[in-house]
DNA sequence: GTCTATAGATAGATAGAC
DNA sequence: GTCTATCTATCTATAGAC
C-alpha cells in the first residue's frame, strides 16, 4: 500500500527507537522480533527496514547514542580540578544521570554479548572512556595524599558497579527521593575511598 | 536409534547442564536452542526431554541451584556475631564464591526477565533472604555504633553491586591474585559504612 | 537413553505494489 | 512511507522406532 495519511518518517524512526529500547531492556535482544517492535510501532515489520538496515543496527545505534551522551554530559558536570569535589561531582552524575535512563544503562551493560565484533569495539571503547575519567580521579586523589586508593583499576570497577547497581532496585515513587539517594551514594563512594565526608558526624582523622 | 554405547543419563544430565550454563551466559537465554545445547553434549535435541520438560525448567533448575549453594555456604562462612567482623566475613564470602562462578552469577542476574512467573517467584524470594543477611548485619552495626549506616537498604544493595561486578572485569591469570582481590574490597566495604580498617594506615578516630 | 521424522509456529529479510 | 506476500531458515516440542 502507499503512504498512511499523516505518516512522517522522522515520528517512525523516534518511535521504533523508543519501542526497540523498552522491548529489549525488558525482554532481550534475541527475544525480541522485528515483528514485535513493529506491532508496537504499528506498522508491519518490512517497514522498519526503510530506517535500519537489519535488528543488529537498532542495538548498535541505541548504545552508540546512550554513550556519546553519558560522556558528553559527564565532561560537562565535570567543573573542580579538586579530586575530592571531583570524585563527589561523578558520583552524583552518575547516580543522576543513570537513575532516570534504566533501560539504556541495563542495555549497555548486558547486551554487549549481542553485539558482532565491529559494533562491540565501538561501544567497549566509549565505556574505556567513560571509566578512565573515574580512575584519573582516583589517581590524582591517591598521588596528593587526599584519598586512600587500594588500587585505581579495581576501586574504579567497584564504585561504578556500585553506583549503576542503583537501576536494580531503584523505582521512582518509591520511600526516597532522588536527591536523598545521590547523597547516600556520594557519601559511601567518598567514605569507601577513605574520605571523611563533611555529611558524616563531625571527626578528626589523626595519623599516630 | 536405541542407547548408544556406553551412554549414560547421570553423565548426560550434568552435561546438559554444563553447556546450558555456559551457552545462556554467553548468548543468552533467548537466543540458546535446544539443538544447539543438544549439539554440544553430543546428543540431538529430542534426548533432552529426557531430562528438562523444556528449555524454561533448564534455566529455573540452574538458577535454584546457583541460590541454594550461595545460601548454604554464605551460612557457613558467617561464623561470627561481632558486626565489622561479620561484614568483613560477607564481603570476603561474596568476593570468593562469585568470582570462580561468573556464568552462575551473571545468568542470577541478567535472566531472571527470562522466568515465567512462577519460577521468578522462587528465585526472587532466595535472592531476597540472601540480602536479609547483609542488611541484618548493616542494621546491628549501626544499632551498637560500630558503623555508619547511611541507609541499611540502600547500603546493602550498593555493597551487593560493588562486590558482584568484580566478574565484569575479573579474568584468571590477571594481575591481581584472588586474595588480594579479596582484601581490596573488603577494606572498600568496611570503609564505605564508616569504618577505619587495620589495613589502611594507622589512624585514631577522634569525636571532636 | 537416544534416535529419526515431523508438526506447527515463528524468525529475519526482500520484492514489488501503491 | 508503508503495505502485502513470500522466501528461506530456524525454533520448541512431540511421536514412535530401536
Amino acid at each position: 500500500m502507499a503512504r498512511i495519511a499523516g505518516s512522517d518518517g522522522e515520528v517512525t524512526r523516534s518511535e521504533i527507537r523508543k519501542v526497540s529500547l523498552a522491548l529489549f531492556a525488558q525482554c532481550g535482544y534475541a527475544a525480541v522480533s522485528m515483528r514485535q517492535i513493529a506491532s508496537q510501532v504499528g506498522v508491519q515489520a518490512s517497514a522498519i527496514y526503510q530506517y535500519y538496515p537489519n535488528k543488529q543496527q537498532i542495538l548498535v545505534s541505541l548504545l552508540q547514542n546512550h554513550m556519546d551522551g553519558l560522556l558528553k554530559a559527564c565532561h560537562k558536570e565535570l567543573t573542580t580540578s579538586d579530586p575530592v569535589e571531583r570524585l563527589e561531582q561523578f558520583a552524583r552524575f552518575h547516580i543522576r544521570y543513570n537513575i532516570n535512563r534504566p533501560d539504556e544503562v541495563f542495555l549497555s551493560y548486558m547486551e554487549l554479548r549481542s553485539l558482532e565484533p565491529e559494533g562491540f569495539a565501538t561501544i567497549a571503547a566509549l565505556r574505556s572512556k567513560y571509566e578512565t575519567i573515574l580512575k584519573s580521579i582516583l589517581r590524582d586523589g591517591d598521588k596528593s595524599g587526599v584519598m586512600k586508593v587500594d588500587d585505581p583499576h579495581v576501586s574504579a570497577m567497584a564504585i561504578l558497579a556500585m553506583l549503576t547497581g542503583v537501576n536494580t532496585w531503584y523505582r521512582s515513587g518509591g520511600r526516597l527521593s532522588q536527591k536523598k539517594i545521590e547523597n547516600i551514594y556520594a557519601s559511601m563512594v567518598l567514605k569507601s575511598q577513605g574520605i571523611v565526608t563533611d555529611t558524616a558526624d563531625k571527626e578528626e582523622v589523626i595519623h599516630v
